[in-house]
Formats: structure tokens, sequence, C-alpha cells
DNA sequence: GCCAGAACTCTGG
DNA sequence: CCAGAGTTCTGGC
């Protein structure tokens, strides 16, 4: 498998986008280049990596449209792999109305499982490569604190500020 | 295939 | 309020 990705400045700090011919296959936040290339490399292991490869514009901007809560509309093609359970709670992710939360056991209880396998829920979240398109951060613990985030906690915060301060906006 | 761990939640002391 | 058990899925050995 081939995957060309590029690395951007948003506004939430660099931004990897990494893609096949057919979608984006994983996204990743963070502070320095080299960390995000060596997430990207052990999620795919066995796939040739060309940096600043070929990435659709248009998906790209997308991104940094929704970062700048311009935009909550990430129409992006996704060809990320996953097991049917990860595909259905990833489609329970991405039906959570922007700015808003819903906890582990919400989201089990939409795709009616039990309470109980929250925890299969929250791991499914923690093991999906795209966290804008699938918006793991909108994932709340019960209790309403904030659960583990696989690109820190600070970033979550951040993303779910970011969505709070354009809802409002729009409300008002 | 089996065993340990995880972005959780509930119950009992 | 703290400690322990129960659950479902993934990843490494």
């Amino acid at each position: 498998m081939r995957i060309s990705y590029t690395i951007v400045d948003s506004t939430l700090g660099r931004l990897l986008v990494a893609a096949t011919g057919k979608g984006v296959c994983f996204i990743s936040l963070g502070d320095a280049d080299a960390p995000m290339e060596a997430a990207l490399g052990s999620d795919y292991p066995s796939a040739e990596l060309h940096r600043d490869g070929w990435v659709d514009p248009l998906w790209v901007e997308a991104l940094l449209n929704y970062l700048r809560g311009e935009s909550d509309d990430l129409a992006v093609p996704l060809d990320a792999p996953g097991s049917d359970f990860q595909k259905r709670v990833w489609a329970a992710l991405q039906s959570i109305p922007f700015g808003s939360t819903r906890t582990y056991k919400e989201i089990a209880r939409g795709l009616g499982l039990p309470a109980t396998s929250a925890r299969a829920v929250g791991r499914a979240c923690a093991t999906n490569r795209v966290s804008l398109v699938i918006p793991c951060h909108r994932a709340r613990r019960g209790d309403g604190g904030l659960a583990g985030y696989r690109w820190g906690l600070e970033r979550k915060r951040a993303l779910i500020e970011m969505e709070k301060r354009f809802t409002n906006r729009t409300a008002l």
C-alpha cells in the first residue's frame, strides 16, 4: 500500500493528513512533525510512505476550515481499515451534533449494546486513526469528566472549546 | 490461541 | 468516597 501525507500548520498546531488514492487514512495533531510521522508509520508498518506526496487539497482545506470553526461539515472520504464493530462506533460518533458531547454509555446504547460495553466503545474510539473526521473528542465519561485522548487531553479540550465557541457564536 | 490491558461503569463497604 | 468486580474488544506473545 502506498500512502502520501502532508503536514501543515493549523489553529491547533501541526496537522498531519495522510491519504491513499481513495481517501484519508490517517490524521494527527501535534506540536512536532517527527512524532506524528512515527505514529503514522507504526499504524501502517507495511505501507510505503511518501512525505509531501499527493493529498487532495480539498480534504486538507476541509479539515483546516473545521479547525477554524468555519465549518462543521467534514465530508472527507475515508479509507481507514477497521472492524465492523469499529465502523459502527465511528458512525455513531459522526452522528453526534457539532458542539455537543455524549457519554460512552449513551453511544453504546445508541448502538443497541448494553451499558456495560461502554468500555469496548471507548476502546474502538481509541483505535480510530482519523481523529477529526471521527469526532472522538465528543465522547465524554459518564461522570462528565474527560477520558483520555490518543493525541493528548489538552488537544481534546481545545477541540471541545473550539466547538463550543463556534456553537455559541452561531446561536447568538 | 491465550493472556493482559483499555479513552468505562456499577456496586458495596 | 474508595476499592473491587464485571464487560467487550484489541494487540502482543
